[in-house]
DNA sequence: CAAAACCATGGACCTTTGTCAACGGTTTTG
DNA sequence: CAAAACCGTTGACAAAGGTCCATGGTTTTG
């Protein structure tokens, strides 16, 4: 299968595509996918091993950085994503996962800025007197 | 030296009492000091090896915190705080440090608030058809 | 068709940010 | 004064999040 038929056919890519496309490394996605917060199919030639990753993916690692940004860890992504797919365990407190991971988040962004209070102020300091 | 003269002279303090107005480990707060995040002194004693922290870490401990949730590392932190003492390297681009520093954290806190967006519409998502 | 580029897998390795345990000394307290 | 609580130092350990390397196969390209 050539270039075209896969740009034509459907919306997915290999690997290296992907890393060009999201920035991140090869293992970093490989690390990713061993940790279940992304997943690829096996691709339609029986000849090789190559996976196939789907367009969406994108954005799901977009998403994964904004989150690790936002203080969630692997395992967090990994509780959030079975949510996203329905897939969680059903007497695991949805609500109260999604709760408490929201008001952590407002924690992180609110103290977030008050530190980038602090370095603006510096910022003006060292100008200033300047 | 006891109890009552520590707390009318000065404005310091023991570990533990940082520990607990901090609510950071005692293995933390050495972890930082190691790094030269913060700084103690010896103390008025000869007869033992404890060491006086001054009232104002709690407020620095307080901005280490901080900082971490804006995606600084202790290395980043080091420089800041050499900054803050005007005890950076003469030619190291002070300016230039802060005005990376800002934007990297301006950026963390809007790739948080996407998430926390998309975290909020999850809930909603959840709620909605319940 | 040959070289260059790409792919998968496995496991070792690395950095960051702490945490724990052990040892021996000092203070505080009942 | 004795037990309990506190302190400092050292060094090993740990978990998270990746990164690197070797090996061997597949595609793409010139």
């Amino acid at each position: 299968m050539d270039l075209c038929q896969r740009f034509c056919q459907n919306q997915t890519m290999r690997i290296g595509e992907l890393v060009k496309r999201t920035g991140l490394s090869r293992d970093t996605i490989r690390f990713y996918e061993r940790h279940g917060l992304i997943r690829s199919e096996p691709g339609p030639e029986p000849s090789n091993s190559y996976r196939d990753y789907p367009e969406d993916l994108i954005e799901r690692l977009a998403m994964i950085g904004q989150a690790q940004d936002a203080g969630f860890t692997i395992a967090d992504l990994s509780l959030l994503i079975s949510v996203f797919e329905g897939g969680a365990d059903p007497d695991f407190d949805t609500d109260g996962f999604l709760d408490a991971k929201i008001e952590a988040v407002e924690a992180v962004i609110a103290r977030a800025e008050r530190f980038l209070a602090v370095l603006k102020a510096t910022r003006s300091a060292l100008e200033g007197p300047h």
